[in-house]
DNA sequence: TGGGACATGTAAACCGTTACATGATTGA
DNA sequence: TCAATCATGTAACGGTTTACATGTCCCA
């Protein structure tokens, strides 16, 4: 997966490892992150596929950055995994509801504090997501406005399903503590 | 993940692999899933480590089923574990939003088609999670009853939200198609 | 001059998926 | 007798995470 997300990225404009690692940082967080040991792995592996290519800025500093450019190979990879259906569904994978399954016989105050702490972070999470706005969004192509403005509403549905989502995930918490409160 | 998820199981009673897949198929599905191969290689694992213990079955059949049990010090690692509460959020990872992301240059109708699909697969999932009832959940503990009511209300904490999760889901998916039908 | 942001990498370990592989039991 | 379900396993691969490792630039 994370090898389409670096094409799809550097299909908008050439990008260093570093870059592409702050734009996921702030624009694919809410559904789908990578460390940067990964991002860079990934790169050289997509170089020597052929999908991209990659040269060190010689600037006049000694700051060593190098810019991953995709190549017509690279486009046309892209191009054919978004042209092939998902067509399962991918199952979700939640570690506190792991925890919550288990905790039939778990201090009902520990399990309820424990809510309370990912309610904190939740809260948190949403707060960073309803921040992000179109102008966020739109450094991803700074040169190419029109073209940024075409794919706004693609990101920004993306962007709708995190913050649902993690309003839901409140909701869901509150309820949940309610329900355990009042057989308590 | 997985090797609590067994201890957390093989806690309520002693079980073999087949049953420990047959039983996360129907009440787990929904916040993590398992493999077979992955289920029978991690119980391995938990036997070398003294978490839990197996013997074969001798009956007067040749069906070799090798029943696992839980040992004092999978009892331990188990309760250690959920007496560890989560401190951070584990980020979603969602394929479809990955590809939403990136579908501003498609075809919008192929985008449209793609999402209909997903709809279809989704209301599927709602409508196997509405028909998870309570005894679906008793049968885990067929013979503890006292203690499987006593566990109810986290088993059923958790379907909430997977039902909730999938609601959601279809919400979002509508809003999509609709927008992007909009813009035309 | 120290800390934070910028910048890139490697290695090992771990986890999860896919494919391969086999055989018994039960009911239609 | 055939298909579905029961039942268990191994191997290879690939992706992800964690830890280690290094060095520059810029601002307060």
């Amino acid at each position: 997966m994370l090898k389409h997300i670096l094409l799809g990225f550097l299909n908008y404009r050439p990008m260093t490892g570093y870059e592409l690692k702050s734009i996921m940082d702030e624009s694919t967080m809410h559904f789908w992150h990578a460390y940067h040991s990964q991002i860079y792995t990934t790169l050289r592996k997509l170089e020597d596929e052929g999908l991209v290519t990659s040269e060190m800025e010689l600037g006049d500093d000694k700051l060593n950055r190098r810019t991953y450019t995709i190549t017509e190979a690279g486009r046309a990879d892209l191009r054919e995994w978004l042209n092939t259906p998902l067509h399962e569904v991918v199952p979700v994978k939640e570690d506190l509801l792991v925890r919550m399954f288990f905790s039939g016989e778990r201090d009902k105050q520990a399990v309820i504090d424990e809510l309370r702490v990912q309610r904190l972070l939740h809260q948190r999470t949403l707060a960073e997501y309803r921040n992000l706005t179109e102008e966020t969004m739109l450094e991803i192509i700074p040169e190419d406005k029109e073209r940024a403005v075409q794919h706004l509403p693609f990101w920004e549905s993306t962007l709708r399903f995190g913050i649902q989502y993690e309003e839901l995930y409140l909701q869901w918490i509150d309820e949940t503590i309610r329900i355990l409160e009042e057989q308590g």
